[in-house]
Order: structure tokens, then sequence, then C-alpha cells
RNA sequence: GGUACCAUAGCUCAGUUGGUAGAGCAAAGGACUGAAAAUCCUUGUGUCCCUCGUUCGAUUCGUGGUGGUACCA
């Protein structure tokens, strides 16, 4: 059986470096399942590979999407399973990197199809949900469907302007569409998570942000800051810096925000990832251990 | 050196008409199937600076000290 390798970790802790070696250890290219890197309007903040390893290894998805083409977990399964069936055909093996949990779930164990929804509903939604607050969206979900509203976390706006959403699109109950069904893929799964000591992450996450000012952060979020609206851009080390452009903080404040963020991400990835029970663990030096189980 | 004010949670501070205390931020823990770097939930015991005194009882009042801030010299 062909095997899927997953590199996943907290963000800042070092998969990057890692996943190169084990690339060219497996000859295998590699395949990304980063939610923000993927969009090529984003480089710095991201910390994108650098363009030596991304020419070093074949990547995928890296830089591949636009922040304006609305891009969703649920597209991200079907494009992912569908390279990851192409590529298997040349490999025995192969490597798939990112932090972000929702996306290694759309891949590893698929989530429920469920029919696309109109951006005119959504905006219409979040129009009503400012002007008329929780409540009345909850109401109209209780009773399109008792059931996701006794299951979702009615607390979280985005969870029920989601659930009222696929209720008003699908014109069934989400309920009926989610289903939590995990689905068995053709090929292995072999999850390697990447682990520091806390403080060691921070440290790392820390003089990270202190390098991407460095590199020239702002000057990319300059040529963002029109598009900040955009989903893409509610992302960790952008929103801090617009702020700073819109002169509600100053850049200091805006640096430090940006790393408490940062670390607060780290801790919500940590969250995730604790609750898969086939994750080995490994420091991220740790190269000559992985080898013996690849 | 003198005078005044301050000293309470990691930080900024509130409060206790004397019955050992609580907010914001920070931090920690958690949830999470199409925005997911998003969004949401939970969590506050600390020699109330030290000393002696008054008191049944002091973080609260008084004395003395220590440290800080401001003004005066």
């Amino acid at each position: 059986m062909k095997r899927l390798v997953v590199l996943l970790g907290a963000t800042g802790v070092g998969k990057t470096d890692l996943s190169i070696r084990i690339a060219k250890y497996l000859h295998c290219p590699i395949i990304s399942s980063d939610s923000r890197q993927i969009y090529r309007e984003m480089t710095i903040g991201t910390a994108v590979p650098e363009k030596k390893q991304l020419n070093a290894v074949q990547h995928y998805f890296i830089q591949s999407r636009s922040i304006f083409d609305d891009y969703t977990a649920g597209k991200f399964e079907l494009d992912a399973i569908d390279l990851i069936n192409n590529l298997f055909s040349q490999h025995e093996q192969l490597l798939m990197v990112g932090g972000s949990g929702l996306y290694i779930d759309a891949v590893c164990k698929g989530i429920d199809a469920i029919p696309a929804t109109e951006s005119w509903l959504r905006q219409s939604i979040m129009e009503r949900y400012k002007n008329e607050g929780i409540e009345s969206l909850r109401f109209e979900l209780k009773r399109l469907d008792a059931k996701i509203y006794n299951q979702i976390d009615i607390k979280n706006p985005q969870r029920v302007m989601r659930a009222l959403e696929v209720c008003l699109t699908s014109g069934k109950p989400y309920s009926e569409l989610k289903q939590n069904f995990t689905k068995t893929r053709d090929f292995d799964i072999l999850k390697i998570g990447l682990q520091l000591n806390r403080s060691e992450l921070y440290d790392k996450i820390n003089s990270r942000i202190d390098k991407m000012i460095e590199h020239g952060l702002l000057d990319e979020a300059k040529q963002l800051y029109e598009h900040r609206n955009a989903n893409a851009l509610q992302t960790v080390g952008y929103k801090e810096i617009f702020e700073y452009f819109d002169g509600r903080i100053s850049l200091d404040e805006a640096i430090n925000l940006i790393k408490r963020n940062t670390r607060r991400y780290a801790k919500r990835q940590i969250s995730w990832f604790a609750r898969y029970d086939d994750i080995k663990w490994f420091h991220p030096e740790d190269f000559e251990q992985i080898k013996e189980i690849l």
C-alpha cells in the first residue's frame, strides 16, 4: 500500500527545514497543508519556504491560489486527494507538510460533502448578524434544524452563521449533511509530529517575527492593505500591521501583538493535535530517529 | 536632609466603615467539518512591603523602618 507521510506541528517548530530533508530522503515531492502559504500574494508573513528550498524539492499548493479565490478546506480536500492519487503513480510515499489542522483532517479523514454556498448569502447573513445580533440567527437556526442547534457551539457566531448558511442553500437541515463520516483512504497515513518545549518554541516564534520585519513584512502588508477585508488576510502578521497603518497602534505594539497572537495560534494548534492519538512525536532535530520509521 | 503621597495577583490598579480580597490585561487549559493563522468557551490564594502596637481579630487604624514618586532645600 502506498503511504502518505504527514509532517505536522505548531507554527515555527521547524517543519519546513525538516520536510526538505525528508523529501530528499524519500525522493518525493511535498504537498503543503498550510491554509495561508497557499496564497501567492503572501510570502514573508506566512513564512513560505525559501526559494532554495522550493527549488530543491517539488512543492504543491505553495502560493498556488489567490487571496481573491475564496479557497476553503472543502476545496482543499478535493484538490489534494486528486493530486495525491496522481502522484502515487510515480511514488511509493508522499510527504504532506503543514500546520492547518482542518486541512490535515480534510485529507486524512475527509469532510462531508456539502453543497457550495453562494457568497451573497453569507454576506446577507453577516449583515443580519451585524444588524439584528446573534439571537435572531439562533432563533431561525433552531426552527430550521433543532438537531444541529443542539450540536454546535451557539455562542460562536461563525458556527451559527455557517449552519444557517448551509440550511438555507441546501434546503435541508445541516445535521443531515454533516455526518462526521470518516472516509477510508486507499493509502496508509503516517503522522509525524514535531515538538519543542513551550519556552523554546516561543523563543523561536518571537525571533522569527523579528526576522519577518527585517525582511520587509511592512512593505508586503502595504501592498495588500487595500484588500485587508479579504478572508485570506485575516491572518496573524497582517491584521496587526493594518492596525498600525490605520494609526490605531504603534509599530512596536503591532510587533508585540503579532508575537502574542502567533504564540496563541501555536497553542491552539497544539490543542488540535493533542486529540489525534496516532502521531509519532519527535524533536525537530531528530532526523536520524525519524528515518527509522520512514 | 524636609514634607506629601504611594507600596494589594506576572503587569496596571480597585477594594475591605477592622472579620485574610477582585477587575482589566498578560498567562494557562479547552472546543472546533468549508473564514480554521478564523471563531468561540473556561480558569484569579496572592507572605494585601517589613516591624512593633491597639484590638477577640489588622491587608485595613497607629508607631518605627525599607523602597518608590513628586515637591521643597
